[in-house]
RNA sequence: GAAAUAAGCCAUCUUAUCGCUCUGAAUCCGCAAGGAUCGGAGAGGAAAGUCCGGGCAACACAGAGCAUCGUACUUCCUAACGGGAAGGCGCUGAUUGGGCGACGAAUCAGCGACAGACAGGGCCACAGAAAACAAACCGCCCCGAGCAAUCGGGGUCAGGGUGAAAAGGUAGGGUAAGAGCCUACCGCUCCGGCGGCGACGACGGGGGCACGGUAACCCUUACGAGUUGAAAGACCAAAUAGGCUGGUGAUUCAGGCAACUGAUGAAGGGCGGCUCGUCCGGUGCCAGCGGGUAGGUUGAUGGAGGCGACGGGCGACCGUCGUCCCAGAUAAAUGAUAAGACGUGGCCGUGAACAGAUUUCUCUGCGAAUGGUCACCGACAGAACCCGGCUUACCGGCUUAUUUUUUUU
RNA sequence: GGUCCCGUCGUACAACGGAUAGUAUGUGAGUUUCCGGAACUCAAGAUCGUGGUUCGAUUCCACGCGGGACCA
């Protein structure tokens, strides 16, 4: 798969943002790997349908006005999240999930800015750990 | 050469790989949506704060007045402004002169929310005798009483004391002591014509002087302001529900031999022994229309535009011509990795010139320049419809001007 | 993106432009008690920052900083 990031895999659908969000709806998974709280809805998919090609999820990177006041450093830690998912996102289908995720949440947690290379180490693990819990 | 101030400009750069957004009468694939290749473009001086002003848009609107809010020396610039320019006046500081003195003049620098306090109202704590159509505590002087200490009456603001603020100030005359009581000067105030577009200025004449502060308290005067903001507004428009129209079907009842016509919105079932009650079920299907949600397009990037030349103006700025197209994202585009360069500082070297020591060799100090290495650092900060300002944040670098200072000639 | 409000001891609130910025609670010390609590006495402790207006500023004005609410 090759390593690009389009616009269609970006969450930006209020429906689908207010889904996800919703309170204890039972239809959202959550997975914690510190500096990421991760929320994701996997795609149900019919059984009778055709094997098609799979699409990649979209997803939407958060990071907290509370922490971050400057617009620049919130940018900065976008970017890196994106980049290291951009590059890291392979994973998501090496699992054996039955019904992968197709809409996925990336909050970020952390209180500091972390460089890009312990970034992009726990987003890996993180990434695994969906490809590998989606039931 | 250094420092300070002011104005203007820049605000890390380069290459490679992997990516992001927009874009192309380009090429290829695809019915299309779209995709690929190759080009082109891609954050700021403050993009920030949201403190002002405008454009733009919708709605409102005959005119006038009141209320509310804002602005406040003058003239000008401007689309407009609470911004800017030039000027006036005042205050502060420095320097140089004048005068016995109060004070005043000139030059330079800095600062000023700088209309009105006889239009009216309010307030001025404490202290002090007295704080606003006024006012005598101490003191000084005069008169009267008394042996005296002292007491009573009167004059007086020159002195003391209080305060942020106290009877215009200074010098002289004058007086019982004093006092604009008188004179001169300084200040204040009124009048006159003159200069200036004007704020105001200089000049001449009059008045012995009657005028405390506060309008960033209410207020007065003059001028200005309709309200709401791109989440404004315009357009296109799935699915589902509901509305309207047409067609077609269907429940029960009545009429009719029948086709059909008219009326009705049910029939039925669950809970419950039954009534009542309550719940479920059902009130169709197809096509079209309009409103309109998700979503999309537009608004939205060619503009009070940048750069250059010439011309006008003391200047802010304006005019003409030429030339350029210079971000358009939308849960929101500039990132990641690697290497190098540049800048800053530390350390280790080499070390011109200069100074000192020395007969010399040489040594020491200071160090232009330069090599290596390490370090961290390379600020403040991210467009969100667009402009003009203001304010705040900020590592540094460059240019110009002025002032001060050092060295050399 | 826009509109509005607030900021006073550790905490919750007061204070015409004029006292040593007040009250409650909390904190510390003491009295009382065999000990603790309660009660009583005493003490420490604050005007978000910088300028300006004024004789004088928590109060009025300007700018900044911080916090909060609303518009969907």
């Amino acid at each position: 798969m090759r390593e690009t990031f389009k616009k269609a895999e970006r969450l930006s659908s209020k429906k689908i943002i207010e889904r996800l969000f919703a309170k204890g709806s039972a239809e959202t998974i959550s997975v914690f790997g510190y500096p990421f709280r991760v929320l994701y809805l996997s795609g149900a998919t019919p059984p009778d349908a055709a094997p098609v090609e799979p699409q990649p999820p979209a997803i939407l990177i958060s990071v907290s006005k509370r922490y971050f006041k400057k617009a620049v450093d919130r940018n900065l830690i976008k970017r890196r999240i994106r980049e290291a998912y951009r590059r890291n996102k392979g994973l998501l289908f090496e699992g054996t999930a039955a019904h992968p995720a197709t809409d996925i949440a990336l909050i970020y947690v952390a209180k500091e800015k972390i460089s890009f290379d312990a970034l992009e180490k726990k987003l890996k693990f993180v990434l695994k750990q969906i490809a590998k819990a989606t039931v």
